[in-house]
DNA sequence: ATTTTATTATGTTAAAATGACACTAAATAA
DNA sequence: TTATTTAGTGTCATTTTAACATAATAAAAT
């Protein structure tokens, strides 16, 4: 390749997306055409690139989920790098390479992100690169090294929203308990009890009720809330505790 | 250079020392001398070395490990990638790269490891390199962007000590309470109650009691104990725990 | 031999957080 | 009008956390 990118350098980005019941994550199609038009395979991938000289990590991830969703400014987390030297060295992985003029033999290096969005955010029909939402459930096997770095991605998604507030960048600015709660569930696996939830977020000052309801749903209309983070920075204070 | 490393992918390490009262770093020093015998410069770094063609990132962690320490088998962690296009600009940095032969023109991803020993298991004038230990707090600017590196292994390290057993890395295999409570003291910047600290230590039972205790201490000698991963993986359970 | 010094070891109580548990309210759809 | 679906609410028992002071034991100093 003679872009301007690195040849053994790349950024893969896992992007997680809520919708309200599951946890999603944006993948692209690797379909493998012969000659005669036979599809020789045809697997899915998480989205990446090699980095560009000039631009740090950071930027690399940035203009991934740029190309792929058409969003600026949202959650981007580096969470581990991939460097094993024969992560691209499946069948599969060498055909690829060599399609697309890379050469298979190089060892290329990824740093891993992973990224939150809500789905309703991202027009995917409208990105460059024809990405789908796939849940995350029924992924079972990836393109590369792809399977092992998206569980990576959900074991560093996991332990950090245990601590800090990324439920929010899930959800869109308005939104209701049930689905603030449904958030924990499917990103930690586990069942929570209604009224203790809500006795939780009731004793927090940065999610705030607004003056508004639901519309449109053929049932008890829930209270609308949102994450203020100027009150959760304003207010945090540091938890030192631990455990063995 | 022509030695069998890939010459944009280095590897540096954090190394955690423990020493029952501080936590320490090892570090290099870095001297650079003119023609006329003249110093230059002369300032401290990471220990790290650039990835070989064949071996895994884990694999290039542990030989810095066995290079300076003479150890192997000790705890380490991946923490993070620092490809900042110009970080190794600074002139020192370059001048540095001249010296021993690396075109300082090459832009060199770093992948940051921490590691974890009890100073006495290193017999530092025996070591490969020469490193030195020095107290975390004194350690004020490094080489590269080598400090930086630092303060986000540190705040791995504090991260991850909140919720896993890495303590007992930091200490020999047969230990007191209090050195015990002096450890996530001096790494989590807090102060701990003595009777409180004592009693969450009896209610894990993979913190055990050996039937010795600490010998020619001028004061009354500390019962020992020792950490059993065996216990601990036998019991260990999931915590779901979260706060917003 | 006695005293000093340094550090180990130990329990109670009040406050806060957690976890288990069941019924009524409000909207649309049938 | 009734059925369906989800929202919304409180109590109590248990566990966890946080604050707090004094006696015991070893070597070192006198």
């Amino acid at each position: 390749m003679n872009d301007n990118t690195i040849p053994n350098l790349s950024v893969d980005c896992v992007i997680f997306g809520f919708d309200s019941e599951k946890l999603n994550v944006l993948l692209l199609e690797r379909k493998l055409d012969a000659q005669n038009g036979e599809t020789i395979f045809c697997d899915h991938t998480l989205v990446g690139h090699h980095v560009r000289t000039g631009e740090t990590l950071d930027e690399s991830a940035a203009r991934i989920l740029k190309e792929t969703t058409g969003l600026s400014n949202i959650y981007l987390e580096q969470f581990y790098t991939f460097g094993n030297p024969d992560r691209l060295k499946k069948t599969r992985a060498k055909l690829w390479l060599e399609s697309i003029g890379r050469n298979p033999e190089t060892r290329v290096i990824s740093i891993g992100y992973f990224s939150l969005v809500n789905v309703n955010s991202v027009h995917v029909s409208y990105t460059e690169r024809h990405a789908k939402w796939f849940d995350l459930k029924e992924i079972d096997d990836l393109g590369f090294d792809h399977k092992e770095i998206l569980n990576k991605a959900l074991e560093a998604l996991q332990t950090k929203i245990k601590t800090n507030p990324l439920a929010f960048e899930l959800l869109p600015q308005k939104f209701t308990l049930s689905h603030l709660q449904k958030i924990y569930e499917v990103v930690l696996g586990i069942e929570i009890d209604k009224r203790n939830f809500r006795k939780k977020v009731s004793q927090v000052p940065y999610i705030v009720p607004l003056k508004e309801k639901q519309q449109k749903v053929s049932h008890k209309p829930a209270q609308l809330y949102m994450f203020s983070r100027d009150i959760f920075e304003a207010t945090k204070k540091k938890d030192f505790n631990f455990s063995f």
